[in-house]
DNA sequence: CTTAACGTCCCG
DNA sequence: CGGGACGTTAAG
């Protein structure tokens, strides 16, 4: 498995970590889908359109929002909050598509084709050996640093060239989610910047707010934030004061990335043209 | 097991 | 909308 794909030596605790993030949710999804799984896919993909209706919760406020969500009757603490997260998680994609494998062969491809991100950095243990001084959290902004990006773009579509994989941007846009951007050169496309894709695919799609589900994995700390680096709880702070109740880190040590919402595989990428869906103007 | 902290609900 | 509470995930 690792004879083409050789990284330079994985030598960073990153470099593994990402390796382990790609290959162990791969792994999982595959077993998930089981050796001979096409026609199961298939089935699962109706059996999902279905709305898994006994889902151990997620149907919360989703039918009956009235009856479900009867909680007005204790004023509270009386904790009838989800009965319980045991939820499997379910691959589901809002367009109806399943995912899971899309997620796999292009991940597969990304990984294959693509050189690993230049640009490597390690939120947890990366935390003193990071350059000190870089300060910008804002290294968002992807619109810009596409100077050595293209240099791991890739041209995989014609790798792919499966007539039975349902080609769609949105599922590219979807790959690309895990941080990567999306270039778009004459017809082709490629993707730069490997992330973490699969976690991206796997964090439920359904609408967070709308009641949902708990599926959605954390996000980690991103390390390199100035409040990311700072040491110390202030033990002043409201949440350093009622951590006990609050289970919220330090204000003052709140990671910048973790203070913006979680963004979602569909809203976090962004086009060189500025657009979130060029192909649905 | 325990601890740290993210995500989300919920209320003011 | 902000803050508190809580469930839950993830790491030790
Ligand atoms: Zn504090
Ligand atoms: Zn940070």
């Amino acid at each position: 498995m690792s004879d083409t794909l050789d990284m330079s030596g994985p030598s960073s605790p990153e470099q593994q970590r990402a390796n382990r993030i790609l290959s162990e949710p791969l792994r999982r999804s595959l077993k998930r889908s089981h050796p001979c799984s096409f026609s199961e896919y298939l089935n699962n993909t109706n059996r999902l359109s279905h709305r898994h209706s006994s889902s151990s919760m997620g149907v919360r406020g989703l039918l009956h929002p009235t009856a479900a969500q009867h909680r007005p009757t204790q004023p509270r603490q009386t904790k009838p909050r989800r009965a319980h997260s045991s939820n499997i998680d379910l691959w589901d994609s809002p367009s109806g598509l399943h995912l899971a494998h899309a997620a796999e062969l292009l991940m597969r491809a990304g990984a294959l084709t693509l050189t690993p991100t230049p640009r490597d950095q390690g939120p947890p243990g990366g935390l003193g050996a990071g350059e000190a001084g870089v300060e910008g959290e804002e290294m968002e902004g992807g619109s810009g640093a596409e100077g050595d990006s293209t240099g791991c773009v890739t041209d995989f579509l014609p790798l792919l060239g499966c007539s039975w994989f349902p080609l769609n941007p949105g599922l590219f846009a979807l790959m690309a989610g895990g941080g990567g951007f999306l270039t778009s050169g004459g017809g082709s496309m490629g993707i730069a910047g490997i992330g973490e894709g699969v976690e991206v695919l796997r964090g439920e799609s359904s609408s967070p707010g709308g009641g949902g589900g708990a599926g959605r994995r954390k996000r980690k700390r991103c390390g390199e934030c100035v409040p990311c680096r700072r040491t110390g709880n202030c033990e002043e702070c409201s949440a350093c004061r009622n951590r006990k109740t609050g289970h919220q880190i330090c204000k003052y040590r709140k990671c910048e990335q973790l203070k913006k919402k979680a963004a979602t595989g569909f809203e976090k990428m962004v086009f060189p043209s500025g657009a979130a869906f060029p192909w649905l103007q």
